[in-house]
This record gives structure tokens, C-alpha cells and sequence, in this order.
DNA sequence: ATGAAAACTTTACGCGCGTTAAGTTTTAAG
DNA sequence: CTTAAAACTTAACGCGCGTAAAGTTTTCAT
């Protein structure tokens, strides 16, 4: 089989002209049925394809997509970037993962080779407080953008994400419905704006049921938070410093830390009689079904976020890159009831 | 400041002229210290960059890296790709990150798609028997490819990965030193080939400790190793299907849950004397210090292996794209002793 | 059959940069 | 100061494709 060097060549061997190869390439529906089957007929025998530099060069808009999240090694960024990905791939577009892994600089790094890609659109999950917001606005100022997960206010032209309050409330008002008031169980200085809403969120349903909020903040920075729920329950539990029997931590990751550190103290976690604490959490962690106890948690409604992150960007292409006003979309948790709780 | 369209209008700019400019972009230590200082200077005031697209159009090598995963919500993957991503980008690369997400019609799309990248090299973690061989084998006659974590014989120039019989024989010897001969915990048809490296590196262990290997295999497919393991686990331990009172679980995602398991049917898990089972396992999973109780493991020596796979790339890459011969490097595993036996 | 619209072909230019060739200036050694 | 090598400048071509203009063929409704 010959080796087919560009276009002009494919052009000659399928009997077309290379403007309308060309144009089938950017459209298949657009050049007419008997065309179309001549240059797919010729596709199957040759397997060319266009040199995507010099289209990416060419045309003013490409199909690359970038997908920005802050830490990929958090399987729960890795369920959404692939579920993000297989959306873009459907629609044609090029997708390109890419994770902060928690730095500033590299989130700063990212959008900055990102650039250079010329991307019709980008879904970005930022680091949240440690963001560089300048950076993040220049960025979004140039590249039409949807933010996901974590709220920047007023950065890129949408955001779609969870509604922390819906999580909060549902975890709260179970765990008291089903027996004592929970304690907040939380990271001292969040990286994620989530965690100051769902503090928020737990101090406004608290005092609506006519309880006393107690928060237990813990040291630790970064995205070690298994690590830093870990170390920070071991603390708490040796000072005695919970109020009731209940505890509710700001998100998975520092729950699988406060239960490891339960476990090794020998503290039972659960809802059943010859339990000491009941333990529930947020997000539904992919891996909140294997803990020990397994997690009653909070989901995240995965599938819509996601879906509806791609949807408004290809919304957002189709526009033109602009939207008239700035929206927020917020999807419910659904209570995920397991045996921490 | 004054938007620069392209490279000829930042050398007029910086006052010197576009093919000097272009050779500067390409290695700046190429030019004369007066220029390049010029050019540096020009490039603090105007922010110019090359468009990547033309650079890699007229360039007969890129500056691509593609990085390919198995899996990426596996945090160990996660883990890995972002070594290799931080060492590409130190070494002046791009790379692109993909994960094949346990499928092989994926794993080949993926590899289709990069080659019109034309990449300068690709460090590719294969699916393993669920790869595609000819599709993989095609593909690295192509590219230069470093193949890692899991081998393809033959395939790729080279090869980076784990020292299996040095992770099974610590875990064993570690196991029989200190009580009773593991039975072997692993999945019917494993995806990856070190599994099938490890369960006879586990026979041939105990065969020369002169004990009776005892296998135990559980059904299931795809990546979910955690469900496998908590299901399969349900099953031994209803069936008392245990010959001793220790296990060496194939890898640390079916050990955690074996756990959850074990912990649902109330039995404890360590070495301690109120213990009824020892779970050793292999991997030194993210997660393994957090499960409950935490994993004694045989930790992977993320360090060599990425540190390794990137230069051998690198090598490959300044090579010319070829090796004399095909090498296999394998690191030894470096025993992690938890609480779990 | 007729005409206009739609789709095609041919021709040609442009994108931004790599790269080469020929001529000029700078550098550093003698 | 001489001189040759090294580094530069100018000029020009090519990469593979998008795209526009002008002319030709096909299509399809009348």
C-alpha cells in the first residue's frame, strides 16, 4: 500500500479535489453523498488523515479541549476527567487532561501552555483558594471557559457544580433525625471553597434545628487529606474532643483518615448498638463503599455535573466564546446510607 | 503593550533577525550571549511565543511526550503519570497524559490518535492481556516507545517495571517467618501480567520453603479490583475456604476489599494475638496506610521505576528512535510492614 | 427541457515557522 | 593588524492545509 504524504495526494488517488476533501474533513455532511462515499471508499484503502498541525494552524478555531483538575490522584477528579473526556471525544473534539496536583504553579503552568493550544474551550476545576485568581481571570478572559467542582466568583462564563447546602443539610438532618447532633469535622484552612459552604451550610441547619454548632478544625495543608483527617482525629480522640456521639466531616478523604485513626484506636464506628461514634461524610468517594466501616456519605450527582459541564461548554463554543450573563448551576447530593452512620 | 502576530514581526521587534530567533527557540545556547540576551530582553517586554503548531508542522521532531496509563483512577497510576509529566516537562517536553480506562478499544484509539502528534517518544503502561497486541505492536514500530509497570514481551524498546518475584518472595518469607504459609488471594484472569508473574513467584516460594501453595482465585472482570476483592472475599470466608490463618493478597486494591470484607463479618485482621486472619499484599497502594487494619505491603519503587522509564525515553529519543538490543529493567520491591500482618 | 441553485474543479494565496544558500559582520587567535 | 572561523543577515523556498475566487458540472424543481 502506498504511503500517502498529504492531501493533494489523497485528493488525486480518491478522484476529488483537495478544497472538497478538504471540506469533508471539516464536515462529512457537507459535500454530497456520492462524494462523501468516494473519499471514504478511498479512506479505507489508503488510511490517511489530515496533518493536525497544519489544520490546527489553519483553521481559526481547532477542537482541542482542555481539561484542567486540581489533583488527579484523587480517584474522584479521575472518575470526572474521564467521564469529561469521553463527552468531548463523542462530539469530536480533541480533549487534553491535565491536573494541578495542588501546586498554584503549576495550575499557573497549565493555563499558560494552554494557551498556546489554541483550545476551543476549556473545563476548568480549579485549585480554589490556592488559586492565582489574576491568573485565572486573564486566562478566562482569553479562552472561553466553564468552571466545575470549585466556584471562582465571577471567573469563566459558567459554573456547574454540586449544591454544598443540599449535601450538608441531608447529612446533618439524618444523623440527627437517627440520634445525636453532629460535630463538623474539618481541614483548618480548606483548598476548596466547597469546604467554607458546607461549613456554613452545617452552622445554618444546626441552629435551624435548635442545635449548638460545634466545629473541630484540623491543622494540615495541601491534598494529603487522608493523611490530615488521620492525624487530626488521632488528636481529637485523645483530647476527648467531641460533644456528642456524631461526627461529620467535611468530605471523604477526611473521613477514610478519621477512620483509620478510630480503627486503630479501637473506637467502633457505626449505627449499630455497640457502637461508640457514627461517622458520616461528603462526596461519595469512589472508594467510601471499602472503608471499615463502609461510609454513609453524600453523592455528588456525577453524571449530571459532568454532563452538564460539557453541555454548557459546547454551548458556550457555539456562542462564540460568550455568554450574556454568568450562570451557576448547582445539583443536589443524594444521601448514600452505609454503616458509618 | 503591542500584541506580536508572529515570530517575524517579534525579530524586528528585538532587532535581530527571524532565522537567529528561530535557531534561539530551538536552543538558546545556540546563539551568541549578546543575543541571546537581546532576545531575552525583547521577550520580557513583549511576551511572544511560537506558534506550536507551525513549529511542529516544519520541525521533524516534536516535542511530545504522550504518557498512557492503564488506569487512571487507580491513584498509583495517578501517581506514576505525574512523575513522569513533571520529569518530561523538566527535560523541556510536553506531555500528554492519557488513560486507557481499562478498555482496549480505548487503549488503541488512544494510541491512533497519538500518532498523528507525531511524538518525539511515549512511555506507555499497557492494558496488558487485554491489549491489543498487533494494534500495540504496530504502534511502537512507529513511535519510540518505553513500555512500563506492565511488560509486553518483546514489545516497545525497552522495558521499566517491578521486580514481581522480589515483591512475592518478602511477602512470603516475611509471612511464613513470623506464623503460618499465606494462601494466595488474586483474580481468576487478572488483567495485568505481573499477576500472573506474582502467583508464580508465590508457588515457587513456597515450594522451596517447602510448603503446599494454596490459590485461591475469584471471578470478575475489568479494573474494579476493589469490588472483586470485597465479593470474592464474602465467598472464602463463607465457605471457610482459608487453609491457614494468613493471606497474600495478588495486589492491594483486591486487599482492601478482602478488608472491607473481613471487617463486615466481624473478623479481625493483624498480627496481634486477638486477631483471627494476616493480610499481606503488594503494591503500596496510596491508599494502604489508611485501611483498616493498615496494609503490610510490598512497596513499588515509584521512584526508580518512573525515574528510569523517562530517562531510557530520553535515550531512545537521542538514539534516533532505537535500541540495539531490547532491555527489561526491574526494580525490587521494599517490604512495608503495617498493622495488617 | 429549462433554468437556477448547489456542488464541484482549478488556481492561487496565506498561515507561521524551519531551513538553506549566499553574502556580511563579528569574534578571537596568531 | 591580519585572517579565518563563527555568527550573523537577507532572501527565498517549502511544509500541509484552509480558504477564497472564478469557472464548470451536477442536481433538481418547474
Amino acid at each position: 500500500m502506498t504511503k500517502i504524504k498529504n492531501m493533494e495526494e489523497f485528493a488525486a488517488l480518491s478522484g476529488i479535489s483537495r478544497p472538497t476533501v478538504s471540506k469533508y474533513f471539516h464536515d462529512p455532511d457537507s459535500v454530497r453523498p456520492t462524494t462523501r462515499a468516494r473519499i471514504e471508499e478511498a479512506l479505507e484503502r489508503f488510511d490517511y488523515r489530515p496533518n493536525i498541525y497544519a489544520v490546527n494552524q489553519n483553521r481559526k478555531l481547532t477542537k482541542n479541549i482542555g481539561i484542567v483538575v486540581p489533583y488527579l490522584a484523587d480517584p474522584f477528579f479521575a472518575e470526572i476527567a474521564r467521564y469529561l473526556e469521553q463527552s468531548c471525544i463523542a462530539a469530536g473534539y480533541r480533549p487534553s487532561l491535565f491536573s494541578s496536583h495542588g501546586e498554584q504553579k503549576l495550575e499557573n503552568d497549565i493555563l499558560d501552555g494552554l494557551q498556546s493550544l489554541k483550545p476551543a474551550g476549556v473545563l476548568l476545576a480549579p485549585l480554589g483558594r490556592t488559586s492565582d485568581q489574576s491568573v485565572i481571570e486573564r486566562f478566562c478572559a482569553n479562552v472561553p471557559t466553564v468552571l466545575f467542582d470549585s466556584n471562582l466568583e465571577g471567573l469563566g462564563a459558567a459554573f456547574i457544580g454540586s449544591d454544598n447546602f443540599s449535601f450538608v443539610s441531608q447529612t446533618v438532618e439524618y444523623m440527627i433525625r437517627t440520634g445525636e447532633p453532629p460535630s463538623f469535622f474539618e481541614m483548618r484552612t480548606p483548598a476548596n471553597p466547597n469546604a467554607n459552604k458546607r461549613r456554613k451550610a452545617y452552622i445554618e441547619v444546626m441552629e435551624r434545628l435548635g442545635f449548638e454548632p460545634h466545629i473541630i478544625r484540623v491543622d494540615g495543608k495541601g491534598w494529603a487529606f487522608e493523611e490530615i483527617g488521620h492525624k487530626g482525629a488521632l488528636k481529637v480522640l485523645a483530647e476527648n474532643g467531641l460533644r456528642t456521639n456524631s461526627v461529620l466531616c467535611s468530605n471523604d478523604r477526611l473521613a477514610i483518615g478519621f477512620l483509620a485513626a478510630c480503627y486503630e484506636q479501637g473506637i467502633r464506628v457505626g449505627r449499630r448498638d455497640d457502637c461508640a461514634l457514627r461517622l458520616a461524610s461528603n462526596d461519595d468517594h469512589p472508594f467510601a463503599k471499602f472503608t471499615c466501616p463502609s461510609l454513609t456519605t453524600a453523592a455528588h450527582d456525577y453524571d449530571n455535573v459532568a454532563g452538564r459541564s460539557v453541555e454548557t461548554l459546547f454551548e458556550l463554543i457555539e456562542s462564540g466564546g460568550k455568554f450574556e450573563t454568568r450562570s451557576e448551576t448547582l445539583f443536589p447530593a443524594r444521601l448514600v446510607l452505609r454503616d458509618s452512620a
